[in-house]
DNA sequence: TTTGCTGTGTGCGCTAGCGAACAAACAGAA
DNA sequence: TTCTGTTTGTTCGCTAGCGCACACAGCAAA
């Protein structure tokens, strides 16, 4: 499915596909683009481990990848999603170097990825690069602060409409491969409440589901049937990371 | 109880108590010290409210801040604690200059301040006061997200232990001016609730209650009775944190 | 065809926490 | 003292979600 095989000159996938990447200034793309390497991203795979050293940051274009933590108890709970508008290993840049949550590869796709050093020099030239990485963690924090409150607070039926429209807004079409059982482990429930709501929401005729397939048939009843959460984090994205009006790439 | 009327030349009170001014550089610290204003934080006071543009940040050193975020149907849920740690109001530097959230003293005492201009000035001199800041930002995220994984899959017993030991680090002394109420409203369930799980922690000795006043009597025997989110989001921030071994102020 | 595996649907009893209503203890003011 | 408002304790029915067990459907390999 994934071209990865066939040799390629250059990556035919545009890295600029990626919002971060998109809207570098000329200047600073010249400086970035050597750095940038071309990576499958397959489904599950871990790009970085609680409190493990991070090699690279990742900038998916066509892939959605959860940040998860992982209790001692076995429980999980995503707590941020990450696509092609973000990048995945902001500790890298913010200083810390690791994180104790996991990155997994929630949705197969594509990406770009860059060296440790490479994106901790690119950050610390201190220009409008630096600007736009922080303007995406505070979009990143933002999305953590509402999970917290949706898993307070929201019914599961709320809570699987929010993450499905977040990774939606990922995606390129209206097609998610995505069993239930995963879903259960993103969402920190069990597969079992994933099964009743996704039946509701079939019935309701705002998915199809089959066999770790859905396809979502009427987003805007989805919107309607979600908390506000998805909103606030939408509004908050779009507000701190707007596509650059006079630009155009 | 608060010296604020109290006419002083200079405030007394340190604004080094608050460890990200102390461990400034010295030079940084001339450049820092005319901005700072010492400012009394009574309980319930508001910083900032959510989305609305913030004039100061504010440097907590003997009152602690929560963040919370406020839902459509009043519920509310904390998402951080700050405390002489840290910083109220990152979303200054990292340019997004509000944030969803509101920022409410949780325990009475002072702090300092420096306007919004200022900590930008600072900040964007890109030097170790820029990373330290961001080092600080990651720990809260870390804080964010522990929160969220929490509020998912933990007792209200385990989150009170959390939340109790969260604050008494950020205090001097074993302790708390709150109401359960408050307790309540911070963690996002019933008052009653609290009462239960308080009343747990009493029988066990591990702490008294008396009307808005709680005593911690025992750490150990809470430390032991939380889940592990409490130390994994300390670990973190003496890890982010550390306090210089060189320097002595 | 059988076998086996992976997903999905269902049923059942159980519990933590909710919502509401109310009682009791306490503190400060009149 | 009495009055009043605040804080804490208690009860009761209710529900969302859990844990477990199991049925069944689709699919692929043997």
């Amino acid at each position: 499915m994934l071209p990865s095989l066939t040799p390629r000159p250059r990556p035919l996938p545009d890295p600029r596909a990626n919002y971060l990447l998109a809207t570098l200034t000329d200047e600073e793309w010249l400086l970035w683009e050597p750095h940038l390497e071309w990576t499958a991203m397959p489904l599950g795979q871990v790009l970085y481990e609680s409190g493990q050293k991070q090699s690279h940051v990742y900038f998916p274009t066509t892939s959605i990848v959860s940040l998860l933590y992982v209790l001692e108890s076995g429980a999980s709970a995503e707590i941020a999603v990450v696509g092609h508008e973000g990048v995945v290993g902001i500790s890298l840049f913010m200083g810390g170097e690791t994180t104790p949550s996991r990155a997994v590869v929630q949705s197969a796709g594509e990406g770009y990825r860059m060296r440790a050093s490479a994106i901790k020099e690119a950050f610390n030239r201190a220009g409008v690069a630096m600007h736009l990485l922080l303007r995406y963690t505070q979009a990143l924090l933002t999305q953590m602060a509402q999970t917290a409150v949706c898993n307070r607070h929201h019914l599961l039926d709320q809570q699987l409409c929010r993450w499905l429209l977040l990774s939606l807004d990922r995606l390129t079409g209206n097609d998610l491969v995505m069993t239930q059982e995963l879903i259960a482990n993103m969402l920190g429930v069990r597969r079992e409440g994933v099964t009743e709501a996704a039946l509701k929401l079939q019935k309701l005729g705002l998915i199809a589901y089959a066999r770790g397939h859905i396809t979502v048939l009427d987003r805007p009843g989805l919107e309607q049937r979600c908390c506000e959460c998805y909103a606030v984090v939408k509004d908050e994205y779009d507000r701190l990371l707007p596509w650059p009006v006079k630009r155009e790439n």
